[in-house]
DNA sequence: ATAAGTGCTAGAGTTCACTCTATGTCAAAT
DNA sequence: ATTTGACATAGAGTGAACTCTAGCACTTAT
């Protein structure tokens, strides 16, 4: 089965203008073309989805590139592939975490607005 | 206890760059000038943490402005301003559901590295 | 009294990640 | 045979969030 680039756009919520560029930037140099025109394979599917959750997972597009590049190596050097991955792993969770602390000060914040308010406009005016 | 533009970078991990910006964009209309001088008060602080509480989890500095000036509002009108904080209590509290399944996404292609990088090279050379 | 240090503003420059435009090719439908 | 539609590239434009520069004011130390 293959697919056309309008055809993954719709498959990973990725506009066609998101996919060429990500091309251009290195990241899908698995792609095969037919006469110019890129023609993917569900294989290449499951690189494009796992290049969206490294991107939702906020790692910068030259650090992606860095990763598909390894993972492409000549030799079997998935390692330095896989080593990025679970680096990626657990910078996810330290980020997970984070976020949970945030949403803690958040809760704080809730309950304490109206006491800031006040303060602003009792001690500063 | 009052502090200057540099201390106030100091306590709260932003460059001084930062925050005339923040100030620039109608961020910090809570803070006091003597002389042209910002004077901050450990009040602001608080407001400033909350400031990047919601910007580290994803509000754009617009929202956090109509965030600020709602909350600056002058009769009591912290309700609008309590709103918006428990929406986007809400966005944090999905996005972190988001990025635990990304999360589960990266742990599976850990697991499946090697696979797809097989089939990349023997289905597709 | 001059030099150093910190503050100020306006506005230019940077980086990132798209997003779009202009122009062109090629295959299929009318 | 020409129009339509999907593909292609190069490169310009956009918006967000800083980041820095230039030039000036004011205070403090020598």
């Amino acid at each position: 089965m293959t697919y056309t680039i309008s055809q993954v756009a719709e498959k990973t919520n990725l506009s066609v203008y998101t996919i060429r560029y990500y091309d251009k930037e290195g990241l899908l140099p698995f792609v095969d073309r037919e006469n110019g025109v890129r023609v993917f394979h569900d294989q290449d599917i499951e690189w494009i989805d796992l290049i969206c959750c490294l991107k939702h997972t906020g790692m910068p597009i030259k650090d992606i590139r860095t990763f598909i590049q390894y993972c492409m190596d000549n030799d079997a050097v998935v390692d330095k592939g896989l080593e990025i991955l679970i680096q990626h792993k657990h910078n996810v969770e330290q980020q997970i975490r984070d976020t949970q602390r945030n949403l803690e000060t958040i809760e704080y914040k809730i309950n304490h607005l109206p006491q800031m308010y006040k303060e602003k406009f009792s001690i500063h005016h």
